[in-house]
DNA sequence: AATGAATGAGTATTCATTCAT
DNA sequence: GATGAATGAATACTCATTCAT
């Protein structure tokens, strides 16, 4: 078999498997017995259970990133479309493997220095991200001057909390769009300027109206 | 010495440790060594390891449940005062032990079913409250019709953003008071129906000259 | 059971387990099953194998240099029974305890830097005690100038050869008595001037004839 | 390639790694990895990494052999001359190839049954050897009637250790040449017959006279 | 003949837990 | 109650050897 396939079946195993029992609990025995390889199998494509984590770690790190340059930042005018399509965008890469967000979420922020700051440049990209949406719209005159970075990591926090509520533990049925919708509503209103209240509201209901046709 | 008194010594001990280790790197070893007793002793209090950590979760369980019974939820004039003080109490029982906050924040929500119930019993404490604010104030007509659930998610989602990046992780230097000033600002603009918009500012004025003093 | 007698079990049954097997071949599990303790038990008394078979290095290192110690060089006109009584000596050390002579012998040599540096400083204190008692007796007059280093390093080389030999791997049949006996005559006339040569063999007369009586 | 060829590149391959990093340290890895061939090819030539370690003991051997078949042990009368050459002739062996030396002092010795045996066969040669001569020079009357085998022994040991000591451990600083002399003049005087003392000390001068030449 | 991916037995080490004193 | 020596199950990792291509 092709090594880099081999590599990218004992990858996804691990990745199940972590997802799975927890970077603790899980085994080296357990991600070979998934993969369905020899116990030195293993060893050849990763040289320690620390380095299959970061190795999806990485990857991880790589997509998002990914994401993040596709996101365009030099349309204010579609205030409310661009940041909903943006998060959605962001977001989607977590539904879409479930099982990586998991190893971020539950994992990796706390596991060693290492992933910590992996996942702390992350989260850093994210926040300067929406530091700058954030900026330009005040600057703009249309957000009213709340701290940036606060509100960055209070949207960031918040988006968390819902994934892990809705994804991880279940514990929230609403979906993911209702929630983006609340989300958004939210800081929508907690941020913008009183005199483009109205305006914001007029956006608001429109892309509602067209949210059912998308 | 006092069998309870040395249970207290040990569960101080315990809290230490997993707060500076987290709960996988913490031994039994470890524990004993701080607490300053033999390895055995340990084993008089608490049956095993995880059980020195469910105990610590209780202790902070039970902790919070009176501080959250404590609050009134009948002076709904007071908005503002009232929301910011009763959160403010509860910010201050993590901030008062960072270690029993670390501990839950970055160690029980996902250590076992167990302590992931436990964790989930007192988000869902801080969640109804939180609903029964949200709940009163929109029935009162004061608050925009967004979800409750959502709200209180949210809200929470940023707050413990908050509390582990500046706390935890010290990424944040802005004091938990300008924090909570931001994130209070941000929901109650972000919640608040339009025509009270002005009360509300005065509200936050008045309440902003009035701090100096406190 | 005390902790140092426990310790010196499991140091016995780690010398026995190396003579009989070598380092490489023996495992941790030999040890502690000769010592007829748990696996972990070890690791209470040594932090690993190597631990081991470097306290064992310690304690050839210090028994050794203790006779070295004792060994008085003043007395020049005592010339053969000196030398035989303090060769003897050093040679009863090894011959009490063969386990040690082995090991240091078969593996500590070459083992790695650390035991193999060891086993250096070992060697470079008989060295230097040969090398004074040529230079002195050099200076007396009684041996002919050859460099007492090289004479010092193949007194030692053929001592190891013989130890070997006969002790480990019992291809020579001869005693130990008789090995030393030649030995000294080989170095003795090997060295001694000339003028000398009568006077030399009239003590190794004198001598054994004593000898028998002792 | 001739796969005598590729034999020939395996074994000189293993023998370097071998000196390098003495048998247990080194792995079939090391071994292919300085062939440049695959891990699979070596074991088209040897069945095991014993098995190499075997074929070079075998090289030596027979190499060792050879040069001692072609000593000529017929002319008593060039006494010192003829020891020094011979004694010299098995020298430079092992000083062209360091590191079969290395290989056969430090590993073979006390590897397995099957080396240690092996070693012991050229062990035997060499004291047979020496036995010979000094027998002979002993019916001839030269010699005193120390036990011929413990003399060779004596001679073999002193010489492993000058060579583990200059070529191996870099201990000694003397030239080989140094050593050999001596040692020569140690052997020499401490066997030779007093009457005929002074005929050894002119040999000896002559041969030290003509050395330059050589 | 040559390759190199795959194998899996073997081993040192850790650590929560027990129990004799 | 208190001690701390003893336990042994659990686990990551290595490396000589095999074998399909």
């Amino acid at each position: 078999m092709e090594p880099t396939e081999r590599r990218r079946e004992l990858l996804l195993a691990a990745k199940k498997v972590f997802a799975d029992k927890g970077y603790h609990a899980a085994g080296v025995a357990d991600i070979v017995a998934t993969a369905d390889v020899a116990r030195g199998t293993f060893y050849l494509y990763f040289k320690s259970k620390r380095d299959v984590f970061a190795a999806l770690l990485d990857h991880v790190f790589q997509s998002l990133m990914e994401r993040l340059r596709a996101i365009p930042l030099d349309q204010p005018e579609q205030i409310l479309k661009g940041l909903i399509d943006n998060v959605a965008l962001v977001e989607a890469f977590f539904e879409e493997d479930t099982e990586h967000a998991q190893i971020i979420i539950r994992e990796a922020m706390f596991l060693d220095e290492d992933s910590s700051r992996r996942v702390d440049e992350m989260r850093k990209a994210l926040v300067e991200y929406l530091v700058g949406v954030v900026t330009q719209w005040q600057e703009a005159g249309i957000l009213r001057p709340l701290a940036p970075e606060l509100v960055a990591h209070a949207f960031l926090g918040a988006w968390r909390e819902f994934f892990e509520q809705r994804v991880i533990l279940g514990n929230i049925t609403a979906t993911s769009e209702e929630i983006l919708e609340n989300l958004i509503q939210l800081f929508l209103f907690g941020l913008i300027d009183p005199k483009f209240f109205d305006l914001a509201a007029d956006h608001l209901r429109e892309i509602g109206e067209e949210e059912p046709n998308a």
